[in-house]
DNA sequence: CTTAGCACTCCACAACCGAGAGTGCTAAGA
DNA sequence: TCTTAGCACTCTCGGTTGTGGAGTGCTAAG
């Protein structure tokens, strides 16, 4: 449906909006890079590509922008070849590495490098650990009945809460809780234990069975709801975007930036598929940021799901955004094992 | 040197400019304010106040708008009046009373409270515990040499790190090693122990002092380096902001949010002091936040000494974010005790 | 099918103009 | 001496007009 030559000149349409910013004419497109063919053969195939919505003219006798139509076929185009990643940012990369041993804190100093490189705003998001194995299990009295639980997993993941207990116990009962958990649950799945756990526990401290019965169920939700956590950085770009049609859209845009459900469900999308994949406009499953485009992609990091991503303007450097985030994510990412003889 | 009739043209102006942000005429305020003096006399006294350096004209023929000085008068009579917090926030209060419980959420919760009630954007830090008493102390193997590090303070401040030791120990030698450094430190001041820990320790794990030392060190630096921990919450707002002479300024400004030592250099001013403290425009030790103004406020919550503030732009509703945040500082504080017997 | 030529369209930018707001100054009144 | 009314002056803001340039669509010739 669409001819190799009218495929070149969206490609060059795409290729220089990206890089002026300015609408882009037929003689600008004649003499840049489809040298072989006239100004006035390109108006006619341009004409052509309005009507089959790849271009659009914010105007009569103005050049034409790109839609959304033709940015993802540029997109497409990138992705086929194979890209280099861009030299310059070596200290830091060498940074990133040396992070690598805390996910969180590499994640987020990851979105930080991103913001800085690119000047677009990086994200990332953490999934929950592939396995829930405890490892370790501590009950810390802080207060008459509150109580301070403490889970270590397996791969070096800390979840903490303080949660009120409905009956006091002592340290003494909470380290005797924690020994029986510990005894049925340590190294072992925890969706496989926390059934039988309950029976276990109240065995040795029937008196505080209202107790122990709160500690678990809270432990269970602390292991099983296990949400996403979020990083940003950069955000101060978002001033350089675009002149946004509407400074309210920006507004909601940064406020989702503050919300992390909303970041998760965009997420949600890219961590399906394998890859990395690019999201152009109004694509996005999230409207306020239909203004935006996102470049997403997966990897397992500390032995936990990784999502990391770009969120620039619809007319971002995609062949740069793109390899920047593979260059960072490669060196995040597990398989990337190097150095140290660690786990 | 500004007599009281100066002093009511410098207040109205300075309320009227907040409220309207266009430039004040003298006609204006002799129809509003001082009824009793007609604005021929009114643009006498402010052409003094102009020499003064309290008002300036953005060009002939444009009213006055107030200066840095004028504000500072303005804050000053404020701050001397009494407020009262404005009602409608009510269910976010209990929202927020709610979270009390842990500190950390809690002033994330504030800030991003702050900057929904206000449009401006909320900040806070978190300094050290006002006593470092450990409460509990863990090593966790997680791998060949890799240890975790897991401190509960007095307080329920939880610090973890993980760290690569010199030699390997297995979990029973780092257990003995808890054992040994939980016998001497626990329920004591970090300061008075940490110099006689070594030895005590090594008197069991000579053949790991390496490690023990390392180990020990690593939890020195936890416990003295304490950074301030930062929050921040509805930096979307700044888009809100005046129309700030330079997107530039603006850019810089947002920058400083993402890194925490310069929001460090705002609080330390304001933490020595107490209460409640104002500071206008280029009063600001931090010269990219020169064109916005800052109220914070410092109290005590879950133990810690905490700071929780407001930026916004210098033409800024100082009644309002003053009322807000001292209301949203009561519900936080530790001497609004109440509900729960807990701690 | 391609291309040169040409008339046409439309925007961006500058210049211009009038209305309105607010001033400073002056002179009269208390 | 202080206050006030009156008045001429200044400057911005919004709208209008005009011009130059860029880019188009169409047509006719190669």
């Amino acid at each position: 449906m669409l001819s190799e030559r009218h495929l070149e000149v969206v490609l060059a349409v795409v290729y220089e909006y990206i890089k002026t910013g300015e609408p882009i004419g037929s003689r600008t497109i004649s003499k840049k890079f489809l040298k072989d063919r006239s100004a006035a053969t390109i108006r006619n195939e341009m004409a052509d590509l309005e009507e089959m919505e790849y271009l659009y003219q914010p105007h009569t006798s103005a050049g034409r922008i790109p839609t959304p139509k033709a940015y993802r076929i540029y997109v497409d185009a990138i992705m086929r070849r194979q890209r280099s990643f861009p030299a310059d940012s070596d200290g830091w990369m060498r940074e990133l590495r040396a992070r690598r041993r805390d996910v969180e804190e590499a994640l987020g100093y990851a979105t930080r490098l991103l913001g800085k490189i690119t000047n677009y705003i990086g994200v990332a998001a953490l999934g929950p650990a592939s396995e829930t194995v405890l490892q370790r299990v501590e009950f810390v009295r802080m207060g008459n009945r509150t109580v301070l639980i403490l889970l270590v997993l397996k791969g070096g993941l800390i979840h903490h809460r303080t949660v009120v207990l409905p009956c006091d116990m002592t340290q003494d009962n909470l380290d005797e809780l924690s020994r029986r958990v510990s005894t049925v649950a340590l190294g072992r799945q925890w969706k496989d234990v926390r059934g039988i756990l309950q029976a276990y526990v109240e065995d040795a401290l029937e008196r505080y069975a209202d107790s122990c019965r709160a500690a678990i169920a809270e432990m269970d939700l602390i292991l099983t709801e296990q949400p996403f956590q979020f990083f940003t950085g950069g955000t101060r770009n978002v001033l350089g975007m675009p002149d946004f049609s509407d400074l309210g859209r920006l507004q909601a845009m940064m406020g989702l930036l503050e919300e992390d459900e909303s970041i998760g469900q965009l997420v949600h999308g890219c961590s399906a598929e394998q890859g990395l994949c690019v999201t152009i406009g109004d694509e996005n499953p999230v409207f306020q940021m239909r203004d935006c485009s996102i470049v997403m992609a997966s990897a397992t990091a500390g032995g936990r799901r990784a999502v990391v991503g770009l969120i620039g303007p619809v007319r971002m450097d995609y062949e740069r955004s793109i390899s920047v985030l593979e260059g960072i994510l490669g060196t995040l990412s597990d398989n990337n094992e190097s150095e140290e003889g660690g786990l």
